[in-house]
Order: structure tokens, then sequence, then C-alpha cells
DNA sequence: GTGCGTGGAG
DNA sequence: CTCCACGCAC
């Protein structure tokens, strides 16, 4: 029986966040961390900062945009950074790979711009294939858990205002919709599992100053399939790099989850 | 009798430089600072900075661009930043004021390019009207403080390889002979009076490491007229700030010369 | 508001 | 190499 840690933290973009990230992880102790938004190719992410700290890394990057990184105390197996699929491998997005008899699955879900917009359609889209992918490749009864950055607000408790943000990205109906049927395969929410009525968010826009007021939704999750359900102890949002000013922060927060194996 | 540290600075963008500048001015203690190549507009300055520490700013702004400030713990009177002369007026290079009997002019001259380009002519001609505004407005018997960066290297020990750097910008004959018409006017370069044979840059270049093996060139300069000479004690140039890695300093230094008055 | 890439300036 | 402006993404 061994206490573990498992985070997914959108850092938007890894080397504006390395020093920061690395005070983080100092303090956070986690056994895995999945990153998603981290902007870099794979030959330009810190692997030395990580191996340093006795991380071993494995990273789906793309200039820019995206890029996704799985960084383990432990050697991961069957890593795989391709799913076959046309509209989950356009992008850098996904990565998993497996820890003993526990899947790891981080995705950064699309943000969809506006409803409409050929990014909405391709967020939509992402999810299907998504769920198609889970299908065909998964079952349920497997310990899977499924993080990252899924751009989606599951329930009015999950935005600051859901008066004022009715039917803007993240909250609206068919997002939801798929989001939920991802958790109807087979996932629970842990964080609403073990806290039914808790408002915490994970993001929170840049502009406005809108952390210091609360005005965040909850759109970064930590899914777990349930074999994996009883050995949840605990899931928390860590606000310490959020709430500082310097060095600058991701406009998201991690959320990290504690599994007793 | 009094000690007055007066002192020229390129910051290359005061908004990028400000931590830095503060730390500097706390350290070094000048009565008056005159800067160069601030790149923000009058209502983007930090006037509160400088007021809180004691110092009254003069500022010709520019976006983007050029802009030079003269800060100073005493008030200067007739201020001035326009010269009425096209060339000097084009582009935010000049500002200037008086402190008693002395005058301050914080000059910031164009770096020409290349050779032959259109903003060498502009240096050339910069340097010809600027001529032209101190034989109509000041004599060689007024108390009068020249500085700023000049964009030109007077001498072969002025740059570290004068070889190398044969006809390139700031060590051609043209440029040298301006800046020297300048000298003969009525200016010493208190620098070369003191130090004769000293081998003492005030820039070098960000590419290549420069300033690690003292690769640089000596183009900022504080000037005096002979009135002035005898009060001059000491010059020399700060490389604190240059010598940082962070937060990244200016590609310049500054020079400061102390005068007893 | 804060990233990144580009292109001009030094 | 490091500034700035711009445009785009989020």
């Amino acid at each position: 029986m061994a206490m573990f840690r498992v985070c997914t933290y959108n850092v938007n973009s890894i080397r504006s966040r390395r020093e920061l990230l690395f005070m983080w992880l100092e303090r956070s102790q986690v056994d895995v961390i999945c990153l998603q938004e981290t902007k870099v190719e794979e030959r330009a992410f810190p692997f030395p900062d990580f191996e340093k700290i006795g991380y071993h890394c494995y990273v789906k990057g793309q200039r820019t945009y995206n890029g996704v990184a799985i960084c383990s105390k432990l050697p991961l197996q069957d890593v795989f950074k391709d799913t076959s699929m046309d509209i989950l491998d356009k992008e850098s997005r996904i990565i998993g790979g497996r820890l003993g008899d526990i899947w790891l699955i981080n995705v950064y879900f699309p943000h969809g711009d506006l409803r409409g917009t050929p990014k909405f359609t391709y967020k939509l889209a992402f999810y299907q294939q998504f769920y198609q992918f889970l299908a065909e490749n998964f079952s349920p009864e497997d310990k899977i858990i499924l993080l990252g950055d899924m751009n989606v607000a599951l329930e009015d408790i999950d935005v600051y205002d859901p008066v004022l943000l009715r039917d803007t990205i993240g909250t609206m109906e068919e997002e939801r919709s798929a989001l939920r049927k991802i958790l109807e395969w087979g996932f629970v929410d842990t964080f609403r599992y073990l806290y039914p009525n808790k408002v915490q968010f994970t993001w929170w826009d840049y502009i406005g100053g809108a952390v210091w007021k609360d005005q965040g939704m909850r759109i970064d999750y930590i899914l777990v399939t349930k074999p994996l359900l009883p050995s949840v102890r605990d899931v928390y949002v860590d606000m310490w790099a959020r709430k500082r000013r310097s060095p600058k922060p991701s406009d998201h927060a991690p959320v990290v989850c504690l599994l007793e194996l």
C-alpha cells in the first residue's frame, strides 16, 4: 500500500512556466504530472530539468500550440502518442501509457472557440472520436486514469456565473453531453464524486484579474474507471502557483488526485 | 563644494529595464541620469518610480524607437525637447535643460545602419545639424555637459578590434570626423582626457556574448566644455548591470562622471 | 492578458 | 541576441 499522487496541469507553455513549474513540483511531490499546452516541439522540451528531479518524460510536442506530456517518477510502459484516428492525431493532444495495471491517458481537448465555427465542429468531432477510441481500445473494467483539460464545465456548479455564461464556450449542452458520454462509458469524475457540492474552479481568465474574484470554471478533470474508485483518497486543486503574480502563472491550476494503491 | 554625479545610460527600453535600472540607481546614487532609447511615449514613462526616489523627470518619448529622458534630483530649468531644426526634431533624440549655470544636453545620435544607406546619410546630417544647433545656441564659454549615445567610437583604442571593425558602422572616418567636429567646437571627452590610454568600452553586442570577451566599443560619452573641465574628478563605466544575466541588462553600460562643483 | 511566430531595428 | 509591433489563439 503506497500513496500515489497524479496530477493534471495545463501549463500554457512550458518554456514560460519552467521556473514556476519546478518550484511547484518541489512542493507538490507528485508521482505523475500530465501536462497540456506545452507549446514546444519534443526537442525543446526541458527533459534534463525533469530528469534531474527523477522524472521520466514522455512527450508529444508541437510548436506554438497544444503539446502534451507525461512525466512520471516510475517509467511507463506501452506509451502511445498516436491513436490512428484522424481527428485525434491531427494535433498534439493525446499521450498515454501504462504504469503496472493502470492506464494513464492525458488529453488536451479542443477549446472550440464559438458555437458554429469550424473549431467548434472540431471539438465535438474530437469528443466523438475519442469516445470511439476508448470503446475500441479499452474496457470500463480496465484501470484507467483519464485526465487533462477537457475544456468543458460539466454542470452549472462548475462555472462562477451560469446565467452570465449560459451558452458560452465550455458550458453548452452539446459540449456537456459529449463529456458526459465519456463518463457514461465508465468514468467517474473524482472531484465531483468526493465533493458533490463544492464550488472549485481550475481555470480563470487572465483578463480582468478573474482569479482574484474567483471567477473561473472547472474544466480540468481527473477521471477514473470504477475499478480504481476504491483507491481514490482525495482530489484537490492546488492554487499555490495560480495565485502568484511572479513568475507569471498559467491561467489553469493543477488538479491533484491521491490514490492508495 | 559638493560632489555631483551625472550619468548617461542607453537603457534599450525602459519598460524591460525598469527593475534592473532601479536596482542600479539605488547603488549608484547619481544626481542626474540621462537615458536614451527609452522606447516609450511620455505617458508610459515610469514617472512614479523615479519620483519615489527623489528624481524630477523630463521626458521626450516616442513609441517603439528612440526616446530620451533626463532624471535629476534637483529640478531643471529651461528644459527643451525641440530645437526647431528639422533633422534633429524628426525623432525623439534630444532633450536638454539647465541646472544652475550648467547646461545638460542629452542626445541619442542615430546608429547609421550601413554606409551608403539612407540611415547613414541621416546620421551624418544629424551630426552636422547638431553642430549648427550648438553654434547657434551656445558658446564654448558656457558650462555645458553634452552626453549620450554618440554611436561613434572616436579612435581605434575605442574598439576591441580596429582591424576587424575597419569601416564598419561607428568606426568610419566620416563618422569620427563628425564627432570630432563637435569636440573641436569646444568639448572635451572627459573619459579620454582622464585616461588617455585606457581601453574601456560602453557597448557590447548581445550576439555571441561579446561582453564576456570584452568585445565592445566606446560609443557613450560625457563631454564637457572647458569651463567645466577643472571640476571633473573622475569618469567611469559601471559594469554592474551589464555583467548580470538576469534581469536582462541593456547592451550598453552607464557612464558616470563625478564633478566637484 | 499572456502566450508564440514573424519581421524590423540595434 | 534582445528589444518592439503585429496578429492569432485561448
